[in-house]
DNA sequence: GTCTATACATGGATAGAC
DNA sequence: GTCTATCCATGTATAGAC
């Protein structure tokens, strides 16, 4: 059925997210203008002000969006049983994720400062879910004595700056498969909290 | 003796620094503005430019102070004979050293793409050098048969992460002094390099 | 060395035609 | 849904007086 020449809203608005998405990583949300977004995307810049209300908005949808999608991955995932099991299936989805989607961990990173009170406060929340995850297989292994570390707490912050650092060096192509770069990571982590 | 009213070129140009330090850290260096600065200085916007020939030299010269004087520092420190004692030394040093300096650290890390094309590479030509002195130290290690590493460049740069990863969460005047972080993390760096 | 004043570019966001 | 045109705030940087 004909459509209005010019009417492209189902697909304009996901390029909208991923031209954003992209630009924000690449030059950061203050120095990236509306005009630049909607140049990318090919529409002039009132055009983007019927998908979001304002430039606030639209990094607020994407880091959010980022952070349910990560919440979503992890809790689809089975649990193994034993704490070991669920360190190394922590560590390798944790680089999995981050690598495939090197935009939006970057953004999501980078740019909390740049939200809104209000909205930086939702980020957390979630972002503290997802470290939660990690502390709990922590503590318990601590508690059987399958792992030692001087503090969860703390090991969870060292062991997720660690793991999310590949993304400052790791470049899809590379001589190493995200499969490879999976385990060398967890053999260190494995050995950081051995007792 | 006398001095001109209003003279105040010894005094205004690290106020500059400082401040321009601190608000690039706070906010990113696109989303502070010169008169933002110039306001918390002290002056008005156009004095700024008796000290600085733009925005851009600013923030170059506040990232290449870092790096230099963390080279100078690193340079300035006695190294221990055995690769043990060399690597907690330098776990110890970085430790202490990013804590202490945490918005020069926010920025240097964070600022990377606000650098011109030619700053930049100025800039990681610093920061590589840092790099390979850790590595180094990896390496000797490794053939020594002291540490057991999948990769030393690899390991480097985990290391390097998830040490500077302190400066997410760390807050002067917390639960634990700095020799207490140092402790914790040379737990879980010496760990996760050991055969 | 600092000030006031200003040139000039670019920013976010909106109004109304199509 | 998109466009053109525009409002108005803010930005960097400079000129010239003091």
């Amino acid at each position: 059925m004909a459509r209005t020449t010019g009417s492209h809203s189902d697909i304009t608005g996901p390029r909208i997210r991923d031209v954003a998405m992209r630009l924000f990583a690449q030059h950061g949300y203050a120095a990236v203008s509306m005009r630049q977004i909607a140049s990318d995307v090919g529409v002039q810049a009132g055009a983007l002000y019927n998908y979001t209300p304002d430039k606030q908005s639209l990094l607020f949808g994407l880091m959010q969006g980022h952070m349910e999608d990560l919440l979503a991955a992890r809790a689809a995932r089975d649990v193994p049983e034993d704490s070991l099991a669920q360190l190394e299936d922590f560590t390798r989805f944790h680089i999995a994720f981050h690598m495939e989607r090197a935009d939006a961990v970057f953004v999501s990173y980078m740019e909390l400062r740049s939200l809104s009170d209000e909205n930086f406060a939702t980020i957390e929340t979630l972002r503290r879910r997802y470290e939660d995850e990690l502390e709990q297989i922590l503590r318990q292994g601590v508690c059987t004595g399958v792992f030692s570390v001087p503090d969860t707490k703390i090991a969870t912050l060292a062991l997720i700056a660690m793991l999310t650092g590949v993304n400052t060096w790791y470049r899809t192509g590379g001589r190493l498969s995200v499969e490879e770069v999976e385990t060398i990571y967890w053999d260190m982590v494995r050995k950081a909290v051995a007792p």
